[in-house]
RNA sequence: GGGCGUUUAGCUCAGCUGGUUCAGAGCAUCUGCCUUACAAGCAGAGGGUCGGCGGUUCGAAUCCGUCAACGCCCACCA
């Protein structure tokens, strides 16, 4: 045969069968009436690039639909990425910054003209580096959360909900980003520990001395402006004297009143408790109660007002500097501590978010939450690990409005059409929002500028959590048969931290407009670390380059080193060994399959009996593994179906089956042996195929002829068969006896090559005899003369013999034996004592005491042995 | 501050309803081998009081309590 090259060479296949699974439309998939198995992909970033979170997140997809897809059912996984909006739109305000344009200098319409042409050159590239990864998505299938049956079923989801009653607008103290100038939800707020200062501000009070003060503490003395009272706890005898007067705030020389609410706490700092509505939700909510003013002194860019007087125009963290001095200087500082507190930070632009007052728009969540929650404690919806369902019940139990509009351009525009004398209409299209603007306001000459369209954009998840429904035009269409079919999906891969952003919307949405599960099992992976477990950053630079990492490893190689260490849930501290791990199993394979291309067979020859032995043993020896991985699929503990298929092609085939079967050099193989061997070859790849995808097919091609259009992808995968338990168990007694025979060839040094005989004194099953013979080089049981010396070791019971001639060393051997008779009558005590106890041959049950029996029996039994050999050696 | 989870070999993890498949796997380590499939390999070996303490039980890695360390989520007293 043609020479193989003796290592695998991944890039030369990986590309030549992507492309060949392609152009014969393997992923594609249509409606038919084969079962469905659907996974929506999450969609990333559409101009992100691809890091190892997303290697790890779609090998486990493509993991789960190369297998359906291989158990004959008609496999969907649909791709598509995410306008992201707050990222995205970033992105491009930093590009035209870049070039001397603010985002301020062009109009709606010119800016996301930029927007789209970003979108359109950097778009994408993700898709592009799925496909290295070997990822079996239906590309014709591909979404963008901003594509056109996407945008309207936003939009007419938000009319749908507005009319429901569950959207409203309202003014609420929101968290407001000053760098990408918009309000994000709580769950896009991240806490840090940070080391500040708590300063001590005295305020005087009205119409007192100079010694007529009291002192507040606040970390936040810029906010001073916005100071509109001064609380203390009604029943505080500390701070009782200002009761009912008014103070002064320093520079601002404001006249305030001193309220009192027990929201105070009486031992923090001073007692005395500045409020400020406009920028503090807890004082916004003493506004709202006593009726307080709200003074707004930033600007949208986190800059102060005009309300900031001196210091207008000034950013918000050199205004804390500076007045700090200007008060000091002026006396109004009493001291500062150090001191230790939280602060919210955009998970975006990571600035600290500022608390700000503005007019949002909000979804009622409660009754929308009502089912999702159900589905998932009565286990509709499965989470893996299942830990995960205590956060969500959790959050579902208390969630709270969501707030889903966001100063933006770069989103889906909220469809509220403002009319001219106050109010507004909400409606799918401008046409339809003129038609109601005139009925509402009874006014028919009413044109569409006259309307004035909502600014504001809609948060990014609200497009995202229709997905499962929008990528089959389930809102537009909801009789499709796309929808119909697909709908709903089975399983849903993803990351822990978009529990909520996401995975809850999304059982949320499912039920409101399809009412059933939008999936049946969510696989929640862990996040991607490096060695030293951090998280991998860009701006820490640890994150590996995927795609150089698939260049250097194969696709298959860093898929494999992705699984192998990831049970769902747990973090993965990523090494780039887990994937040389991957790659020399690809090297294992690649010689296996030139061991056994390599063989000329002759039908001449009939089957030795070691051969026919081992394809029996290693047929059972299939199953059980196929079983087993069934079982763990089922589990999603996918790790451990490629671990047990890993463990059976190298040690099971590779290292016992080929051993046994394997004929001499340059000899030919008997054709049942051979075509066995095929078979199991074959069997093996369909197994492995959906871990490593790109070299299964080009072995899986190479190992028989096959006719143009045919692929491993599509053939069926193997199916579990009844095991036979006792020829596995007596082929494991076999490896012991090798084993056994293996570690005293190494000990005294005696060649592997060197025929030896074997003594088998006891309890044996003779059938795989043949194969002990083979592969042992030995010759069991002969008969004739006696041995000068010999030296043993147990199996079980059973006592097995090497003679040699004068290779012991006599010392040695009675010590080993010694120490093992000493550790078997240790083990002999503790079992009597165990037995010669009431209490437990009383109340124990009579299988464990009869297993317990059997172990004092055996023990005797090898002690015997063992008494016996060390006499034996006495006279040799 | 509240809640959840983790702690088993050097590393990453299995060990379901307490009892020979209860101390396991892969990697790493050590020893011997360049044996014509593979040194990205072969053969063999050594590593653990199952986080600490206490309890339940005839019997605990497994159940209960408690302490400790770590991780995550929620809340946010200025």
């Amino acid at each position: 045969m043609a020479e193989i090259a003796s290592k695998y060479n991944p890039s030369e296949v990986e590309e030549k069968w992507y492309r060949y699974w392609l152009d014969k439309g393997f992923f594609r998939s249509v409606p038919d009436g084969r079962e469905p198995y659907t996974i929506v992909i999450p969609p990333p970033n559409v101009t992100g690039v691809l890091h190892m979170g997303h290697m790890l997140n779609n090998t486990i997809q493509d993991i789960l639909v190369r297998r359906a897809r291989m158990q004959g059912k008609n496999a969907c996984w649909v791709p598509g990425t995410d306008h992201a909006s707050i990222a995205t739109e970033a992105k491009v305000v930093a590009k035209l910054a870049a070039e001397g344009t603010g985002k301020k200098d062009l109009t709606r319409e010119e800016f996301l003209r930029h927007a789209w042409e970003w979108t359109h050159k950097h778009g994408g590239i993700i898709l592009e580096q799925l496909k290295k990864l070997g990822a079996s998505c239906d590309w014709d299938r591909t979404c963008f959360t901003m594509d056109e049956p996407r945008s309207r079923s936003v939009i007419k989801v938000f009319v749908d909900l507005y009319n429901k009653g569950l959207i409203y607008r309202g003014i609420r103290m929101v968290n407001w980003d000053p760098a990408a100038r918009t309000a994000i939800s709580d769950e896009e707020v991240i806490h840090k520990e940070e080391h500040g200062k708590l300063y001590y501000i005295k305020y005087r009070v009205e119409g007192g001395t100079e010694k007529d003060y009291i002192v507040i503490a606040t970390t936040r003395p810029e906010t001073i402006f916005g100071d509109v009272a001064v609380c203390i706890h009604p029943n505080d005898p500390k701070t009782a004297h200002a009761k009912g007067k008014n103070v002064i705030v320093p520079i601002v020389n404001r006249v305030v009143p001193v309220i009192e609410d027990e929201y105070v706490d009486r031992e923090f700092g001073t007692g005395f408790l500045k409020v400020t509505p406009a920028h503090d939700p807890n004082d916004y909510m003493l506004g709202e109660k006593y009726n307080l003013e709200s003074i707004d002194i930033f600007n949208d860019n986190g800059t102060l007002n005009a309300h900031g007087l001196p210091y207008e125009g000034m950013e918000r963290f050199a205004v804390r500097k500076q007045i700090e001095k200007d008060l000091e200087a002026l006396g109004y500082i009493e001291k500062t501590e150090a001191y230790t507190h939280s602060v919210g930070y955009s998970e975006r632009t990571n600035v600290p978010i500022e608390p700000k007052l503005s007019m949002q728009w909000f979804l009622k969540m409660e009754r929308l939450a009502r089912p999702a929650l159900e589905a998932v404690e009565n286990d509709t919806i499965r989470f893996y690990p299942a830990k995960f369902r205590n956060m969500y019940r959790h959050w579902m139990e208390n969630v709270k409005d969501w707030n889903i509009s966001r100063q933006l351009w770069w989103g889906h525009r909220i469809p509220a059409y403002y009319l001219p004398e106050g109010g507004f209409v909400v409606a799918e299209t401008d046409g339809e929002a003129l038609r109601l603007a005139r009925e509402k306001t009874g006014n028919a000459r009413l044109q569409l500028p006259d309307l004035r369209q909502d600014e504001d954009c809609l948060d990014t998840w609200f497009s995202s959590w229709l997905w499962p429904i929008s990528v089959f035009d389930g809102i537009n269409n909801p009789g499709n048969a796309d929808i119909t079919y697909y709908y709903p999906t089975n399983d849903l891969v993803t990351a822990p931290e978009i529990i909520f952003f996401w995975v809850a919307r999304m059982i949320i949405s499912g039920y409101e407009y399809r009412r059933e599960a939008c999936f049946r099992n969510v696989y929640f992976t862990g996040i991607v670390r490096d060695k030293l477990g951090r998280k991998m950053s860009k701006s820490l630079g640890n994150s590996p380059d995927p795609i150089g990492l698939i260049n250097q490893y194969g696709a298959d190689g860093v898929r494999m080193g992705m699984l192998l260490t990831s049970p769902a849930g747990n973090d993965l501290p990523f090494d780039a060994s887990l994937c040389e791990q991957g790659r020399n199993f690809n090297n294992k394979i690649w010689n296996a399959f030139r061991l056994v291309k390599g063989w000329q067979t002759d039908d001449s020859i009939p089957q030795p009996e070691a051969s026919a032995l081992a394809v029996g043993w290693f047929g059972a020896r299939l199953n059980k593994t196929v079983a087993e991985m069934d079982d763990l699929y089922s589990k999603y503990r996918l790790s451990e179906a490629l671990m047990s298929a890993y463990k059976l092609f190298w040690d099971e085939f590779s290292a016992w089956y080929l051993e046994i079967i394997k004929p001499g050099y340059e000899q030919p193989i008997d054709r049942a042996t051979y075509q066995a061997t095929l078979g199991f070859f074959d069997s093996l790849l369909r197994l492995l195929h959906p871990f490593m995808p790109f070299i299964t097919e080009e072995l899986w091609q190479a190992l028989e002829p096959r006719k143009e259009g045919e692929s491993i992808m599509v053939a069926p995968m193997p199916q579990a068969a009844p095991v036979e338990e006792t020829c596995l168990k007596a082929f494991e007694t076999v490896k012991e006896i090798i084993g056994g025979v293996r570690t005293i060839r190494l000990q005294k040094n005696i060649p592997a090559k060197e025929p030896l005989k074997l003594l088998i004194a006891g309890e044996h099953d003779s059938r795989f005899d043949p194969v002990i013979e083979k592969i042992g080089m030995l010759t069991l049981n002969p008969s004739g003369e006696e041995a000068a010396s010999k030296i043993s070791f147990l199996v079980g019971t059973t006592e097995y013999t090497l003679p040699l001639v004068c290779r012991i060393n006599v010392e040695e051997e009675r010590t080993r034996l010694k120490e093992e008779l000493v550790y078997q009558q240790g083990f002999l005590d503790l079992v009597r004592k165990k037995l010669g106890n009431a209490g437990f041959t009383d109340k124990a049950p009579g299988k464990v005491v009869e297993a317990e029996r059997r172990k004092q029996a055996d023990a005797e039994s090898k002690i015997k042995s063992l008494e016996e050999a060390i006499d034996a050696l006495q006279n040799n």
